[in-house]
DNA sequence: TGACAAACGCAACTGAGTTGCATTAATATT
DNA sequence: AATATTAATGCAACTCAGTTGCGTTTGTCA
């Protein structure tokens, strides 16, 4: 269980000189809170929750702002829309449910580990790399 | 180095009663020496260096219809377009060279074994998962 | 060689995301 | 508190990958 880093995200942003605006705190709340990936619909739709209706050039704009502040990752799970995830967890995958849509974060850093070493040893060099998991989670099953 | 899969696969389309038509025909002989994970523009441009213009629909319609016959895999590496690849080969996954788009097949599946099998310990039942890794190749680092 | 359905081409559409530009509002300054 | 500045927003129009409906062509087989 990951803590959440609304605060202090919010200080960076303040400290580098942006705008504290509603749509930016109610965005980086959504995502805190969610602590999964969300699609850019999925944020307006919780969005619209607390009675705000951005544009979604508003929102897409914002979570590009996000992703250049390496507030945010965009993580494309295969489906037609992108979804992202507060960056300031430690690197980490998912086992996502493709019944419920549920989301596991799953750490497999040292098995991860060991591919990219076998792919140095060919003088690869790994920048970054794409894993999840779908399938079924215990309750779906 | 995977052999040629062409004479199999016209065969088995043939064998249950699909047409053999120009260009299906020419869809399965460019993957199949491509041997890399190809978009749909890229096999377009692909099939004009044969002098064969097909209607965007119909490369798309084509693709569908091999996904169903399980022909070829859709691969997303978090582009824009789909990739398709050529399903006959053992499972596996790709090291993508950021800079000339050289793709590497690399087997890894002793490792995603391990993840997978803490991920059924935990109950979850994994039905396929997502691998991809992005960097530079030897000739481009 | 002709009949038939699978495959095809075309035009129009969809849906996620983007761009240019005029307007609004968060912050700094007075 | 009023004002100036410009980041952030809204809107309309656009792009681009992929899809759909429908009429035409063509591969296959009798
Ligand atoms: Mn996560
Ligand atoms: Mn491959
Ligand atoms: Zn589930
Ligand atoms: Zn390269």
């Amino acid at each position: 269980m990951n803590k959440s880093c609304f605060d202090e995200l919010i200080e960076e942003l303040r400290g580098k000189g942006f705008r504290i605006t509603t749509l930016r705190k109610a965005i980086i709340e959504e995502l805190d809170v969610a602590r999964k990936p969300l699609s850019a619909a999925e944020i307006a739709e919780l969005l619209k929750r607390r009675n705000l209706e951005p544009h979604k050039t508003s929102v897409y704009r914002e979570l590009g702002f996000m992703l250049e502040q390496g507030i945010i990752n965009k993580l494309p799970f295969g489906e037609k829309q992108d979804r992202f995830e507060i960056a300031a967890m430690d690197h980490h995958h998912h086992a996502v449910c493709q019944s419920c849509g549920e989301v596991e974060d799953i750490d497999c850093t040292d098995d991860i580990r060991r591919i990219e070493e076998m792919l140095g040893a060919q003088d690869f060099k790994v920048n970054y790399h794409l894993i999840e998991f779908f399938g079924l989670c215990k309750n779906c099953r």
